[in-house]
DNA sequence: TTCGATATGTTGTATGCACATAATAATCTT
DNA sequence: AAGATTATTATGTGCATACAACATATCGAA
């Protein structure tokens, strides 16, 4: 009972739902009640089940009171990492290849993507991520150059492209999609793949402040694994 | 400042780190002094930067201060859901076909994800999950009978057994591999896609309680795509 | 009786104080 | 100089109090 501290009260109560003594959608006694059973200030319990409802695990409403969460739905949280961590976590050498660099404007998927006015320029940038010089990953990306002009004058030669975003937009917010794809010519090239391989592609948007910053492309060489716990 | 002090302090802090005020990795001012300026208790921007903390903007740790992250690594959040309700969202009918149910000893590959002694039979079921009639998803899995024995009594032909599961096993953990894989010919005859499409995967295996539940593969059909903020 | 406005109580939310704890820096001891 | 001890200074935690929202009950007028 002395073991005050909210985690551990809130491990406990995570227990009792998983044994079933809470069923699914079910309320769950009111903090105040909790609170006496544990011995704890209220102000405990609800941190605890603060936690858990963070967590998807429970539903909290103002009067209607806590209730394990219904939704069969799981939450699962993924790291998305810069390429180059992914490399070097794997005891690889990581270098990269910048294969296509213009100013341009883009195809109006792009230009839609970024906000962008009809006809604005923006910069395109190919990359192959190399691991111990084989083709790890291929990325295609739009740089909203109105955003981020600095990236012009980036030595993108020395550090890639997302890098140097990351330490220059950091905490952009954005939107990522999963999905797989048959690889096309240019990506099999690329990839140093067979055309038609599936291909792991991470599709990524960012933004700051409501303004478009870049979208990009990565496409992974066949057999990657995205991995998380849940 | 009335009572979203601690939400609205920590969208402040936020926006300073990202406008770049601090910049990534560097140290960010000790609660006290952020209390000053805010003119509100230590405890409130404490609970600001939990905040922060726990969506892995800033890390802070005891004596050494709260600086910003410097991990250039971005967390998504999933929602994985039930195949049903996918279908469900996209307007379309629902509906599931068991085309395999065996009880038998798994392939090694199975039993030790498991956990299970060799020779130990499971359940194996192969289920295709339908939208309007057309295939959508399939999906191939083994469950543990030893923790689950109730599974074998289900009615596993009016309810998938992932759905069954959630409902009789919820809150279990696990974890989850996302990736693209070439459909060979079973999937590609369940999903009816060509044989060599690019399917994407959804490899999960859940436990309760230090058992494992049940293994499962879920094969989308082509297109499919995994979307999420961040 | 019926409808609607208002009172009321239950339950979650927010804040600030006092104290606990951890990690480092400073100091003392040998 | 090396090791042990104490001080300092951060964040972490528990608790009490005040607050706000929501559902329901209650009351009064048409």
């Amino acid at each position: 009972m002395s073991s005050h501290s909210h985690h551990t009260i809130r491990q406990a109560i995570l227990d009792r739902i998983q044994t079933g003594e809470w069923a699914l959608g079910e309320l769950i006694p009111g903090e105040a009640m909790l609170a006496d059973e544990y011995g704890c200030a209220r102000t405990t319990i609800n941190r605890a089940l603060q936690g858990l409802a963070n967590d998807g695990v429970v539903i909290r409403k103002r009067k209607g009171g806590t209730r394990v969460c219904d939704m069969p739905v799981r939450q699962a949280k993924f790291n998305i990492p810069v390429v180059r961590e992914q490399v070097e976590a794997l005891g690889s050498v990581y270098r990269h290849q910048v294969t296509r660099r213009v100013e341009k404007a883009p195809p109006t998927a792009v230009q839609k993507r970024l906000g962008l006015a009809p006809g604005t320029k923006s910069l395109q940038l190919d990359t192959v991520h190399l691991a111990d010089d084989r083709p790890f990953a291929f990325e295609t990306r739009w740089v909203n150059t109105r955003a981020v002009p600095a990236i012009l004058d980036a030595p993108l030669d020395e550090i890639s492209a997302n890098e140097w975003l990351v330490q220059t937009v950091p905490f952009s917010s954005g939107d990522v999609v999963f999905c797989a794809v048959n690889a096309g010519k240019d990506v099999a090239e690329a990839l140093g793949a067979r055309e038609g391989a599936a291909v792991f592609v991470i599709d990524r948007t960012t933004s700051l402040a409501g303004e478009f910053i870049t979208t990009m492309q990565l496409y992974y060489r066949e057999g990657y694994q995205l991995h998380s716990q849940l």
